[in-house]
DNA sequence: CCTCATTATCTGCCTAGGCAGTTACCGCCT
DNA sequence: AGGCGGTAACTGCCTAGGCAGATAATGAGG
């Protein structure tokens, strides 16, 4: 029997580890975004750059499976960085699907001029912590990561008669149109 | 000199604690999301309710603040849960700018629907963790929050010129019908 | 060779959220 | 009393992202 951290009868928003996370993940990914907005990109780009930069990605695919992001917003974020230069797309000729990504030089000169930034914002904010501190919470980080990815996918337990999720079931006072 | 946990030239994308924050976060979000949707909820309609029950929050000002949330969005959140008859608001009568929100039984007995929903995921997500390591992480995830609550909002360094951020400067090219 | 399931990419469509107002109200100060 | 900065709630507008579908290509199997 594995550990219940929480209880029903005793859960409490404020304690709770996925209030804090979110707390987290919010207030750094709004100070990185408005970091990059100064220098015109945004953490998306950014993450195209560096990921293609890293060999973490060679294809939108790569990305969008690396980092749980969206296809269709990918082909559009590319779109952007392609427009500006900053990389290429080719199409494969191996398996004529794919296009594959390559950075430009003017890609990489961007990644120099961004890579102080998120340095800059990430030491900001593990500044408190002591080097044995920030292994522990990056050795936890990991383990979390690792078990979540491994985590069958959430069966919908209940109404489990329709298929879809439906977000907002009451969807809309504007009332579309109907009679 | 606090320590400097990454330097740009040594920056790897995929040790960034940025990243594996997103990952924990992005995943966890999603499961919650989908576990919500098979009973007709999102996560950010169960938000509101449990801070009005727990007492963090009496008005959507109270909780945009506490949960970093958009107080525009906030309002339409709250105008489902009316129209569905979860909570009420009612006009502070010692101030009237503001709105009271109150949970209705049906608030009430929707929180107990899904509480059992959260605290499964919760515990779910942290199964491999002894309750130590838990409180460990715990711990670090509170002093982060804090000390990134107490940063000076960044200050744009480049480009001071332009007051608006501009995420997206290139824009639109809008016509996307490649040849 | 042909069929069929699968995959990569891209495209519309819709919704949630960020942002910039607008309105109403409060409390302080003169 | 009246002006005025500040605040709560709400409202449009716009964009990013989720989702479903379209297209094209691959590869396995008959």
């Amino acid at each position: 029997m594995p550990e219940q951290h929480y209880r029903p009868a005793s859960y409490r928003a404020r304690d709770s580890m996925g209030y804090l996370l979110r707390r987290v993940h919010t207030i750094m990914h709004d100070r990185i975004e408005s970091a990059f907005a100064g220098h015109g990109f945004t953490l998306m780009q950014w993450i195209v750059l560096i990921y293609v930069r890293d060999g973490l990605a060679r294809t939108a695919t790569d990305i969008a499976r690396a980092f749980r992001h969206d296809s269709g917003a990918l082909t559009r974020v590319i779109d952007q960085l392609e427009r500006r230069g900053l990389l290429t797309r080719e199409r494969s000729r191996a398996d004529r699907r794919v296009v594959n990504l390559a950075l430009t030089p003017k890609g990489h000169r961007t990644i120099e001029e961004l890579l102080p930034v998120v340095v800059g914002q990430m030491n900001l904010a593990l500044e408190p912590f002591t080097r044995e501190e920030f292994e522990q919470m990056r050795s936890l980080m990991e383990r979390l990561v690792r078990h979540l990815q491994a985590l069958p996918s959430p069966v919908v337990q209940k109404v489990a008669a329709s298929r879809k999720p439906r977000p907002t079931p009451v969807a809309r006072t504007t009332r579309r149109t109907r009679s």
